[in-house]
DNA sequence: GTCTATATGGTGATAGAC
DNA sequence: GTCTATCACCATATAGAC
């Protein structure tokens, strides 16, 4: 088979980036060519339509997430501590793809919302296999979608060491 | 001085429906009018623009927010059950119009941010006075921030009671 | 494959009647 | 004060040249 063309790769990349850095309002079709460095009707050769660009985002992030909870449940650290951390590290591919993502499901782009939830389902089982504590593993999710929400507003990330100090202290109940 | 028109209240209350139900995207001028019971030359007549209208919710949300902060301090259960509990109740009017606020802080009016982050600072200062520790405080908050973001994207809010369990074991460290 | 037009629909804003 | 036109502009999408 013939390698996929790589405008398609920038494209997207161009989409995440205006996406994630000026919000779903100025992703129009103009601004992701230019970004991307082709024209307009380059753009809509290898995706026909602003959905079918929707769902090519989508479809990277969902092999993003397959590839996200395997890294985590491998990770020797453990689940708890790669989730938040790499909850933190809002400039690799995975977590801008998922801003860009969470941006299209706020928007217009419900079915965004698929994908988002599934890795929300992932991460907590994975957590908690680890814990074993369904209520604790809820609650690091939660934190996680807390540092997202942050960096969907452009906020920095707050310090990592403390959060994973508090997780620590609730894993190990004071050995009571 | 004359009462303000109930016009103007009607028309920031349709503009809070849509922007948490649908989108920054689909609060548009005209959808505003419609679901307000007004038409758009009346609502231009009360906001002169679109920039006004944002302007009119963000120093609504600042109203609230003093608002809130004060109901925080005087709460009798204290700040970190007031605020996580109130970040799970997503139907009342301060926690729909943040979540419209920051909806418009995500799309093409970063000067919403302001509003957003001086509650972001206020809460965290408050919860930090009684718990006495800023790094549980900072923590808190983002919980607050977790449940926020997936009111935003329109999924069920976490239990509240097995969080607040959690929150209570780390401000008593086992009485080690 | 990628480009330059161009058609079509929708959004913010204005003018003027009532 | 509130409404009904109406305008100018921008976004998606198409047609067809290169």
């Amino acid at each position: 088979m013939p390698p996929p063309p790589a405008a398609r790769a920038k494209v997207l990349q161009a989409f995440t980036d205006l996406l994630v850095t000026s919000g779903e309002r100025s992703a129009t079709l103009d601004a992701v060519a230019d970004h991307a460095g082709v024209s307009k009707g380059g753009l809509l050769y290898h995706f026909g339509s602003k959905d079918a660009l929707v769902d090519g985002l989508v479809e990277h992030l969902t092999a993003l997430i397959a590839a996200d909870v395997a890294a985590m449940r491998a990770a020797p650290e453990g689940p708890v501590y790669y989730l938040l951390r790499t909850s933190s590290d809002v400039g690799n591919e995975f977590d801008r793809t998922y801003l860009a993502v969470a941006e299209l499901a706020r928007g217009a782009y419900p079915r965004a919302r698929s994908a988002l939830d599934a890795a929300e389902q992932a991460w907590t089982d994975t957590v908690a296999e680890q814990v074993g504590d369904a209520a604790l593993a809820r609650t690091v999710v939660l934190l996680s979608d807390g540092i997202y929400h942050r960096a969907s507003l452009g906020a920095a990330p707050p310090p990592l060491e403390e959060l994973l100090a508090l997780v620590e202290r609730l894993r190990r109940p004071a050995a009571s």
